[in-house]
DNA sequence: AATGAATGAGAGTTCATTCAT
DNA sequence: TATGAATGAACTCTCATTCAT
């Protein structure tokens, strides 16, 4: 079972660096050729995630796809998990660069929270190939459920301090329960990362208008009105 | 790939009701002893999808926790995916039976909306067995995504009916761009009902907890202070 | 391997009731109730064995076309093999009836193998549910095979006493193998019974245009020119 | 069910070679290793299902008996029917062989129609594993019984051509129905394929009488004494 | 380093037959 | 006698992974 509740403080443990070093990954080739034919590897692996789903993608399909064999598909990777964590570790490093916890909110905290909603969704590509196959994989690897866990709890405890300090400022409502709405707030970010424009629309005019929207729901969320 | 645009108007269509309609699903046995064969097989399908996901878990698994034949499996459901969405079924006529729209907010907003997510988490023993099976399912079944998407949208009809009730009375926020708002909050909703009670925490307290900072978030993001 | 040699003296013993007599059939049922459900089901297997092949007709669809249970079924055949045998019995008994042995050949050769071949082939609807079944079963029932063989055996039996008889009385080809002649035109019978009017034509016309020109063709095959 | 009927000319389409075309058949290996090994499952194949039938043998069965994997049977077929096809395609070509259209029957009919019957019958070797699962499969594969009507409309077609010349000729009886005769006959061969010298004589002698037999029965049936 | 043929465990599903009611 | 729920052996086919070349 997937454990969801408010992550406790000792859950907050290592940085998201720390979880991509926890990660079994294939060392990074050092010759120019092979690094390249491991990044069409990984590039045709996202492509069909995507497509196709996890499960539904075969180690041979992706080497097909890559244009390699089936044999040197398994001497740059030890198995299909693999590819996926190297996906993985590629999004926990995007992660790691937003710096929610830096956020100052004290000047323009609605601007603030704009700005680093927007930043952190539109970091669209780098999520590519993994929303399906996280989905389909979280269930059955324990593994990886904790490092989902583990990947939410950080940002939480970004959130968290964030919203700490503007709580320390007096920005937040009085009688918020800080812990349980940050972590109401990641769970959303969970899934607004998989927020789509609607068909039809402008997609990048759409998107934007999600975005604000959401970066409102977090700012009323959290500070009152002066 | 999943579209999660906001829903359009022209895809907020049918009802919940309709959804399991269009479902293929077994007939019910009439038979008591069959009945209560059929329930078995029910519930240990929810037991071993939530501890073990749906792909992890055999047809043969499911008959043997039931204590039944693999036969007698495949009597009762023409394959493993019928199970899965005889427990669908069963979630959506929970999520039918909370009349999300009926909600009359204006002469006590916060604690309507606190009754309503209360009412709406409260029956987490109905998605038991759901919520890993359907994440593992929803990348790879292109009809069990329509559903998703008819179900959100659903729901996002009733939460912006709602919504729109109390902006008719001037008591949400001015600039509020309440669609993608509702959207959002509709998005929250999907994860919300993942949540679990910290564990360490006495667990009816800590839900308790979580659904009232989730209520209040739903309350702040909508409604303006008086 | 299903042997079709021109078939040895010794192996033509017996008589068509006494191949009846060797198959492993139900006891027909005495009481009238019990006949009639006997009566559809070999009806009905006769038809889906027609329409869907053996293979693919199981018991179950042979019960429910019938009105009965499976149970019933099974207490009236001892399984799907006694249904087919009940049906090869009333065929092995149509053949019987047409004591090609008897045919005297003298006086008007050419009208008697006509009159022959007609009524040899008008016993259609008495095929009915074994043409698809005879071809699948045979391959992988040796008992089947052999009877095949019994059955052609006595078939080339009754041809070659006529053609014999023909013989005794000069009217046959002076240079003839009438034994290998003989056993072309049984394997040649076996074939004409899955003869169809063409579509389009009229059937009963076409039927009976393709049954003169093989009756003229046997005629010729044996007779010489006077 | 298999209509039977006399070919309509619209019927006579294509061409033998045009039939291996569009079956689905696994491409031909290149390196000589793997066509070795896929000549062993067929080879395997061709004995199985002459010795227990089509249905009886398993996939398993044949990769065992080719001293394979089940699963490098499934990398050379991509099923069981596709092993099927691959020794249908073989026979086919041995069919096209025949050209029996060409026959020239003006100046000696009796003997030009011998030599084509022991060239037919003579590839016996080549319809080896066909016999049985060809029979099995008919009634249930309606692809197949396509092919087997268009095969025999093809046979049907070079027969008449043939049939026709001598007719042109004066060589033929003044009455004959010519379509529905060389019908006949061409269910006649069909059937002939099946013949086997009987046990106990000398094979290739016996093999012979029956054929001569056969042609003979052609001669008479088509050409009138000078 | 690269190939791709080979492996085989394991999945879903079918259906002839049995037997308790 | 009639029922139909239950059985489970058997079958086809997939695909992650290995390893000889």
């Amino acid at each position: 079972m997937v454990p969801s509740g408010i992550p406790r403080a000792d859950e907050i443990t290592g940085s998201l660096p720390d979880i991509i070093a926890g990660l079994d990954l294939p060392r990074v080739p050092q010759q120019d050729r092979s690094r390249q034919k491991r990044d069409a590897l990984v590039a045709a692996a996202a492509q069909l995630f995507e497509e196709c789903g996890y499960e539904a993608t075969t180690a041979d399909d992706i080497a097909t796809a890559a244009g390699v064999s089936i044999g040197t598909f398994y001497s740059y990777f030890r198995n299909k998990r693999q590819v996926f964590l190297t996906l993985l570790a590629r999004c926990v490093e995007t992660l790691a660069a937003l710096h929610i916890a830096d956020l100052d909110i004290r000047t323009d905290p609605r601007g603030d929270i704009r700005a680093t909603v927007h930043q952190a969704m539109g970091r669209d590509e780098l999520f590519y190939g993994m929303r399906r196959a996280w989905t389909e994989l979280l269930p059955r690897d324990p593994d990886l459920a904790r490092y989902d866990r583990q990947i939410n709890a950080l940002i939480y405890a970004q959130i968290l301090t964030a919203a700490r300090r503007a709580a320390a400022h007096g920005l937040t409502h009085a009688d918020l329960d800080l812990e349980a709405t940050c972590w109401a707030l990641t769970l959303l970010l969970d899934r607004a990362w998989q927020l789509q424009p609607r068909p039809g629309a402008d997609p990048a005019a759409d998107l934007a208008r999600q975005q604000q929207a959401l970066a409102d729901l977090i700012y009323r969320a959290l500070i009152r009105e002066a």
